[in-house]
RNA sequence: UCGGGGUUCGUCUAAAGGCAGGACAUCAGUUUUUGGUACUGACUAUAGAGGUUCGAAUCCUCUACCCCGAACCA
């Protein structure tokens, strides 16, 4: 909890302070739930790292559980993985992971409960008719016929359902809440269904099923679940999750919070798309290393420091964001630098012969794993001799500007090894470039270069002969187009061209490295051998990620088109909701008080805007005609009414202390008191009975403006900041709002803050 | 009878009513036997309009735009 410093700062975390610090709470318990429906994807990672990393950070507990609570779709296999990722990520649920299905017969117990005190009901109405039955979004449902069944029928009804005596979708059971509710989610909410499906774990124990918003709330309470995190298309079942927890009676009060789920630019996350590529064979499967899930991230070679790393990186927010993947891609990068021993590959082999270097000869040259800067120990040794392969893009016969590789009669170094140049090039018939043929300096192994020659640059390479064939897939990303899901087809925007394979050639000391050891192959990029395709006679590698490549940037670009992110037709043809001056002006036209009002207070000189406000609803007007009748005239009051009076939905709450202590307040921020000071009071005299004068008196509120009580705390405000005043001397004006504001804080707020500023102004510029 | 959320650099995200900050990306430069790394610098934002205040990203009003909700899915 101490090392909140390093921690990312959310509005989550800060509400858990609160929380702890009130004593609302005493720990922490969070939990993920995913259903076993499907593979965990890099969105879930983000939920996983928040919900685990708040145990962890305030010492306190995550549950992983299974939200298995709908057998059609939910599977053993699914359970499987989506423990082995979470353990994969690094994150402890113990040593058994918890399963909504061992509560089945608790929650059947509290539906019990729930319906012998006439909080639900047994509904015959079939699926069309309770969808009928429910009204939209702009009309209020209507009571289904078997809402005022008895609590014996529903009773006797409810134990049949569960006997299994009735046919799939013949009864639910379903709250009774309000069919009239504005939030659909209230409109009589079904909480169990009649499913006579085999369940992964129960088997056929259970021929009815909870419905999520019943289950969860009451999973989350039997768990003893502080905070139950959720993403923001949850937002509407808050309501609902309350009700069944506040009905429940259980001793947990677990409190629903959402975020935003996490978006990646360039791919797809839903599990319904995601499905759709591996069934479709778009990808060779779950694991497809171009695949966001967990599993393909890993089979591709991020490790889970990175994606992790990633996570903190993102951070915790109610906006809708799409996250750049060049983040997710800079975290990967920055973990593998540090762990990756740098080898060599060439991955688009070209011979190149030194002329000069004897036929049968060969070195052992020892090569380190780690550049300088990393500081890692290591080395290998390295085959040289007279033929070797250097990468194909590392020549050209006729380099353009810029290009600081081997050419024709230029002399470039061989990592680790010589400086050679380039005598001539050899082609076939067809004018293909076949080899290279190039000079030696044999006195330039240790680092100097051959004597008043220009070495044009430093190039990888590996021996002809000793070098070992190895498979090797490059991923680009998967689609093309920066929101592939933006439009109705996101299947248009993959991108065919998404994986390359070839053989390249690498050093020998590949062969016997460990299986999940990650490289670099210098000057090309992070690989990992594949886990599934490699083995000791047939090495294939994935490449992970390229490194950062300003030489050859401008020619990877993708697709710079970005599809217009076409507006669902769903919010196109959204109609518009009222606005609160339209429901203030119908208010007027079913009111004739409140029409006279907006024409009268606007009479007595009020603005229309302020008179509008003033006139929408019967409370705003008692409470000016209040203060009127209490002395204060109608713009004073109308202004501090409407910008200082605390509301309750809207409506501003009934004064606690007599009006004329209002009036006193006013009459005091004339100068007695600052204004902040004075808004503070106001607040607090409506909502509790006090005096303004005593007020003033106990909290010290008086007003300083005179220099001399103010001066000395200038002085210190200007001598404890000396870099500050530097920056307002240098011209960063906006600084003296951050000294009147230190000066005013450390008065208590007496400080006259347009005296301070005046002062302050005037030392600064001395 | 519609309701619930949201809008700060290109992107993500910070700022008890008082310094618009950080990260990624981009662009320069330094170092470099990786066109990597590291380091330095530059760049760019409070959706719009009014109001309250000594002072507004933050409070009030209006407007605009985006997301979610009418599954016996979660």
């Amino acid at each position: 909890m101490s090392e909140s410093a390093s921690r990312p700062r959310d509005f989550i975390r800060d509400m858990i302070d609160a929380d702890l610090a009130s004593g609302k709470h005493t720990g922490v318990v969070t939990r993920f739930p995913p259903e076993p429906n499907g593979y965990l994807h890099i969105g879930h990672a983000k939920s996983i790292c928040l919900n685990f990393g708040l145990a962890e950070q305030y010492g306190g507990r995550c549950n992983l559980r299974f939200d298995d609570t709908n057998p059609a779709k939910e599977d053993q296999e699914y359970v499987d993985s989506i423990a082995a990722d979470v353990r994969w990520l690094g994150f402890d649920y113990g040593p058994e992971p918890l399963f909504a299905s061992d509560y089945f017969e608790e929650m059947y117990q509290i539906a019990i409960k729930l319906i012998r005190e006439g909080k639900a009901y047994v509904c015959d109405l079939n699926d069309e008719e309770i969808k009928e039955y429910r009204g939209s979004l702009k009309e209020a449902g209507k009571h289904s016929p078997y809402r005022d069944r008895s609590v014996e029928d529903n009773l006797d009804l409810f134990t049949r359902m569960r006997a299994g005596e009735f046919a799939n979708g013949a009864k639910v059971l379903r709250g009774k809440i309000d069919m009239s509710a504005s939030n659909m989610k209230m409109r009589d909410p079904l909480l169990y269904r009649i499913r006579h499906d085999e369940h992964h774990r129960t088997g056929d124990a259970w021929p009815i099923y909870p419905m999520y918003d019943y289950a969860h709330p009451l999973e989350d309470a039997i768990e003893g679940i502080t905070h139950s995190i959720c993403t923001l298309e949850f937002e509407n079942n808050r309501e609902l999750y309350d009700w069944v927890v506040d009905n429940a009676g259980l001793p947990c009060k677990p409190e629903q919070t959402e975020f935003a789920r996490l978006g990646l630019d360039y791919t797809v996350m839903s599990k319904r798309k995601l499905l759709q590529l591996v069934e479709q064979g778009h990808v060779s499967g779950w694991d497809d290393p171009r695949m966001p899930t967990i599993a393909g991230m890993r089979r591709r070679g991020y490790r889970p420091e990175a994606i992790r790393r990633f996570c903190d990186m993102i951070g915790v927010a109610k906006n809708n964001s799409v996250v750049d993947i060049g983040k997710l891609e800079f975290a990967v990068r920055d973990d593998l630098n540090q762990i990756a021993p740098r080898v060599m590959a060439v991955l688009r082999p070209i011979r190149l012969v030194m002329s000069n270097y004897p036929a049968g000869k060969s070195e052992q040259l020892v090569a380190p794993y780690f550049p300088a800067d990393i500081g890692k120990p290591g080395e290998r040794e390295l085959c040289f001799d007279r033929e070797l392969y250097i990468e194909a893009d590392d020549f050209a016969e006729e380099p353009e500007k810029g290009f600081r590789r081997l050419a024709p009669g230029r002399w470039i170094r061989l990592r680790y090894g010589y400086c050679v140049r380039c005598d001539e090039v050899i082609k076939d018939d067809a004018g293909k470039l076949q080899e290279i043929r190039c000079t030696y300096d044999p006195a330039t192994l240790a680092g100097e270069g051959p004597a008043g020659e220009k070495v044009w640059g430093v190039i990888h390479w590996v021996s002809a002969r000793h070098s070992l064939p190895a498979e090797v897939r490059i991923y680009d990303r998967l689609f093309k187009a920066e929101r592939p899901d933006a439009g109705d087809n996101f299947l248009q925007h993959i991108n065919e061209d998404s994986l390359h394979s070839r053989i390249a050639r690498v050093e020998p000391s590949l062969a016997s490295d460990s299986a999940d050891t990650h490289f670099q192959f210098e000057r090309q990029g992070y690989f990992v051998k594949d886990s599934v395709d490699s083995s000791s006679t047939g090495l294939v590698f994935n490449r992970v990620i390229g490194l950062r490549d300003s030489w050859n940037k401008q020619s990877t670009e993708s697709e710079a088109a970005t599809t217009p992110t076409a507006k669902s037709a769903r919010s196109a043809t959204r109609p518009k909701s009222r606005s609160k001056a339209e429901i203030r002006a119908g208010a007027r036209e079913r009111h004739p008080v409140l029409a006279e009002r907006f024409a009268r207070y606007q009479e007595q000189g009020l603005s229309e805007g302020d008179a509008d406000l003033l006139s929408g609803s019967p409370a705003w007007g008692e409470r000016l005609e209040t203060l009127l009748g209490a002395g204060l005239s109608i713009d004073v009051a109308a202004k501090w009414l409407i910008h200082e009076q605390p509301r309750e939905q809207d409506e501003p709450i009934v004064f606690a202390s007599e009006p004329a202590e209002f009036v006193a307040l006013v009459q005091a921020a004339e100068g007695r008191i600052s204004t902040a000071a004075a808004r503070k009071l106001w607040a607090q005299l409506a909502h509790e009975k006090g005096s303004a004068e005593s007020s003033i008196r106990d909290q010290g509120l008086e007003q300083r403006s005179d220099d001399a009580s103010i001066l000395p705390l200038v002085s210190a405000a200007i001598a404890a900041h000396p870099d500050k005043v530097a920056a307002y001397r240098g011209g960063k004006e906006a600084l003296l709002g951050f000294f009147v504001g230190q000066v005013v804080r450390e008065s208590k707020g007496a400080a006259n803050p347009e005296a301070v500023k005046a002062l302050l102004a005037a030392e600064l510029a001395k």
